[in-house]
DNA sequence: CTGTTAGCGCTTTCAA
DNA sequence: TTGAAAGCGCTAACAG
């Protein structure tokens, strides 16, 4: 900066000032240090500003797993919005075990974020101490609490449970299966439906989990086992996401089973293929775009030091009738 | 930093070394500062060090979209590979343009990484420039070129696309189709494919062109303008991606189109899904594990100064024989 | 509108 | 094994 400055002939705070704020430089001064710039190839140093002015223009995003695409818009929404504001985005995987997210926290912080989205609402006491004590905008998302560590938009993983066991029951079942995978969140939707289920009068005859991804393979064999070894002949059956319940639906198809007549299936999700493949998914859609975003606005409004900031946010869900039930 | 060293009585720069090399302080000292960096709550601020090390131990990645599960476990391997090393991950995404791209090289190169992962061998001269001028490994990923900016680790997409039509011929179809859909390398593996195609005798009457990402609607899409405005009555679709050709497959199911028998599909990526539909979808393999386990090694042979760093990396392709080609 | 002076919180170097 | 001094390349005050 002070080569720049020495070649526009001036000093290099005012180069400083130029790239900050170009209305606080006189025009033509504004022009020779554009030049300068230009003929160096002169490109800040982030660091030595984020050092000296204490703001990084970082935010952080925490998921469980970068590849899935759940995630993925989710934390593409909140990026995007927050890139209008001049930030920059550091992403995370913190895998599915609160000791590990508790050290990637750790280590995350030492970057000194401006701010912090979190997925999920369970961490260790630790981090909890390191996420208050570092004093900036923390956002829990994908999930809903009444104690966030700071703020929370989500929605509520049992609600869905429950609201598709009523559907199921609406719709004629006494008789269900679950097939499971994923984090902690997909089991709370599962025991809600089963619970909700059985208070409906309904059976729920066997419960599939896998650790793990959700997978076709392992929907495909959901529908196996519930058939192959807990003899069900027919109901419904709750994916605890849209690729479990794809792969219920082939699996189904293979055997000649008839989908929804005989088994009847939901997903959870609302994916890109759930309205296209035949039959179509009966689903629960969270916008995850809205969600995203909305948590970005949470957090700049904290940056602002808006007053009006609402600290937890739920934006809900929704049932989308297709034709798997 | 100093007032831990206060309070374990000893120098500012004590602490630090306790941090980067314990060898280096006496057991003691180390202790009594272990302890005092747990009642503080101490977290370095990595700013700083990055700033008076000249190291940030940052890494960054650009991929044109952080929603494309392709791009996605690619930079997955990466991280976890660069992670084992201490290095942290800033992930940007470019969008398709080449102008967007450059700004974005920019902005990230002012956070001084210590390296930096591309997508794609094409960017303007001045990012070319900037990324010469930064004197860090870069490695470009996802293509392959005889000239790269410093390493380069991917394959050919245009042999993709004549190894497609060679087997395409093989198995005896003269007709051809194309649905093509997502970035600049889709492109060049279908026209590869339709030139190699007609070069061998065949006849491609009709190319399907989608700007934007592929999805199924735009595969079902695809296969529809395909025969009802090009009159394609049957033969082989070659699709620039696994879920245009998973659109395609549907839409032949509906039509009540034999598949293989009328239309023959191929597609590209093998994901996850590829294997399991009905009938299961004839593909082009990447290893994109191996890819980005392999651009990891790339840089870090380099950040090591370690001199059989091979600059060019071909990681292949394979064609996988399904069902439906 | 521009410059001067002090740091930001670390690491590096040199001495003790 | 430990410490003192000197920056890293910027921004934030405060003057002029």
């Amino acid at each position: 900066m002070a080569a720049v400055g020495r070649l526009a002939g001036v000093s290099q705070v005012t180069v400083s000032r130029a790239l900050s704020d170009p209305s606080k430089v006189s025009p033509e001064t504004l022009a020779r240090i554009r030049e300068a710039i230009e003929v160096t190839g002169f490109v800040p140093n982030a660091i030595a500003g984020a050092l000296a002015s204490r703001r990084s223009m970082l935010v952080t995003a925490l998921v469980p797993s970068i590849t899935n695409i759940v995630y993925a818009t989710m934390v593409k929404a909140f990026s995007n919005r927050m890139r209008e504001h001049g930030y920059q985005f550091l992403l995370s995987e913190t895998g599915f075990d609160p000791e590990e997210e508790e050290r990637i926290i750790a280590t995350v912080l030492s970057r000194r974020p401006d701010a912090m989205l979190l997925t999920g609402i369970h961490h260790t006491a630790q981090a909890r101490k390191m996420l208050l004590g570092a004093d900036i905008p923390v956002v829990e998302v994908w999930d809903i609490t009444d104690s966030p560590v700071d703020l929370c938009v989500g929605f509520s993983h049992a609600e869905t449970g429950r609201a598709v066991a009523e559907y199921a029951v609406a719709k004629g079942h006494r008789r269900a299966g679950t097939v499971t995978a994923g984090d902690a969140r997909a089991l709370r939707r599962k025991e809600a439906f089963s619970r909700r289920f059985t208070e409906l009068g309904g059976t729920v005859l066997a419960e599939i989990d896998h650790d793990g991804p959700a997978t076709l393979a392992r929907g495909r064999e959901g529908l196996a086992r519930l058939i192959d070894m807990a003899g069900f002949a027919g109901g419904f059956v709750h994916c605890s996401s849209d690729v479990l319940a794809h792969g219920v639906v082939i699996e189904a198809h293979a055997r000649g089973i008839d989908v929804p007549g005989t088994v009847a299936v939901s997903g959870f999700g609302d994916q890109d293929f759930a309205a296209q493949i035949e039959p179509p998914i009966t689903t629960v859609r969270v916008d995850r775009d809205v969600l995203g975003r909305s948590a970005a606005e949470a957090v700049l409004a904290r940056i602002g030091k808006r007053p009006d900031v609402p600290t937890v946010t739920d934006v809900g869900f929704e049932i989308i009738t297709r034709g798997t039930a």
